[in-house]
DNA sequence: CATGAATGAGCATTCATTCAT
DNA sequence: CATGAATGAATGCTCATTCAT
């Protein structure tokens, strides 16, 4: 990861912030004044450059589990804030949310990071707090975590949209037993 | 709707179910064994041939509101109820996620659909259960609409995902006050 | 050339003025409120219709041209009111120019008939004129229509190009004797 | 310009001689024996390259113009002189009257580069030969050049055309006052 | 290691023309 | 005679990916 490693994280993360995760490999290399050759070099899949791209702030979010599980007064609280973060960190990219469509060619790696780094987190913070009784419903923590994701697709230029609200509301349902609904 | 007018629906639907709502235009026309100029001539924008194909069953989803408001015990079932119809709806299409994607050239018209005919159903039926007293949660029905149709989005071909559970779990949520979260 | 046909010549004039002498066929079939294969029917080739189109226009020019000999002063003056009698009909024609265009499929009949009504007509013009000594340059009738058309070519539009004081350039230049120019 | 900048010049010139200057992009690429990006990337719009296809012989038209002053005995020999080089240069480019047209999408540079470099040109010679009192009608240069452009147009393929003697009798027109004609 | 030129498949769209009804 | 639905070739343009220098 020698210099112009990090100048194309730098130009991946300002082209994907701006023009979505898809945007023309050419632009990224352009933004990074670089060849496009050498950003296949570095990076021989999109998916390489995706992950690379957001693996730090993944790991911030990783480590961000535990230490809310120390600091909030109830698990509970630390679930809500911990996906709170996920959408923070979701929330800037545009068209993230398409990591989680199999055919999306490009996004296996990130989806697996996700899954690698992520889900054990929130099914530690699951785990407290269906442990201290206020979490009552049944979700895998992938379930969750997917979920959350989809609720911040797409979400700008919609003003009427409001991604956190959705997310709160998701994770509040959490406390009832859930209705059996089968379809009529 | 002549000769190829139907066929040209059905191929529609069948495609954009296998690979999305953006699938080629000419896939569609080799679907319904059709030269791409036919395609033109029923449907001239890719929005008019995703309205038409889509427009029997969200007439039916409207219509279903109002049903499920008189058959359901409570108003609460009957939006539960509701909203998993339109996950049953959804639920088939992949990709069609896409229609919250202000970008998405050529489904501005699906989404106006949406907006039209089934926001105000959702609305009736919001209002119902919020006078009964079971939901309390802020949410518009333009929100819950959308977030309904979020966590359905590419669903297929993830086993690990279940849309249904992830819709019950958000509309649970709705019998709650929302705790206030900010950004720490 | 019933009353679908009438129609159609009423609606190709339109259509021309408005779009061009390669204006799509259906734009015309529709003005004329009528089926395309309607139009093919009267009119096999665009040709026939573009023809059709301005025949009594030609008609009339070629009228024009002894009524203008018997009462102008000099032949000199005829040919000069003749041209821009001529320049009035192009004028008004977006694109008509293309008709001198070999490759231009579908001119190849108002060709034939500018050359068969009105190169005749331009002859009797100039041989009078060069009877009483004004026109002493060299040049065949068919020379001189067709660069008064190609002076005419593409005229709208372009408000500093004069067709008119051009084309009066031309014909004033028909009394001098011309200098020979030889490639360098 | 890399390896294949000089091909696609050439065969621009070709294929523009033969098929015009709106031929198909696919086929100046194919006559180049080159990928149609790679045209795209040497030249982004049709104008860029028709520019550049006849920059060089634009350059020598401006050239010649103060040259032939000093050369020829009198100013309007060097404009008749002159016009005739113009003519030369248009005589080989199928089509490229359609220059213009302001409809023809993609000819705007040329006709920029026409009236930049040329008419300053066509100016001097025209106001030297006004001087020596030769060229008595009023005529702006652009108005001329744009004529003889007119004339050259289509020449090829029609053997009785000759542009050559037209544009003579043009220009030996500048020597006479013009008589004022207007529509009856 | 880095470059960026070259490639060609892929897609949307328009239009002249034919043909069954 | 009239209709207009159907056809498919033609064209402009973009982008991921490879490869010689």
């Amino acid at each position: 990861m020698q210099r112009n490693g990090q100048a194309l994280l730098d130009a991946a993360a300002e082209v994907f912030a701006r023009s979505g995760v898809g945007a023309p490999v050419r632009e990224v290399a352009a933004a990074a004044g670089v060849g496009v050759a050498t950003l296949y070099r570095h990076f021989p899949t999109r998916s390489d450059l995706v992950v690379a791209v957001y693996r730090h702030q993944i790991d911030g979010l990783a480590a961000s589990g535990p230490a809310l599980l120390a600091s909030e007064p109830t698990p509970f609280t630390a679930v809500l804030r911990w996906v709170h973060e996920f959408v923070d960190f979701l929330g800037t990219k545009h068209g993230l949310a398409r990591v989680w469509d199999g055919d999306a060619a490009g996004f296996t790696a990130l989806h697996t990071l996700f899954v690698d780094r992520l889900v054990p987190v929130l099914a530690d913070l699951l785990a407290a707090a269906r442990g201290s009784g206020d979490v009552v419903a049944e979700v895998t923590p992938y379930q969750l975590l997917r979920a959350v994701g989809d609720l911040v697709a797409f979400a700008p230029g919609d003003p009427d949209h409001d991604a956190r609200r959705m997310v709160t509301l998701l994770v509040t349902g959490l406390r009832q037993e859930q209705p059996l609904i089968r379809p009529a």
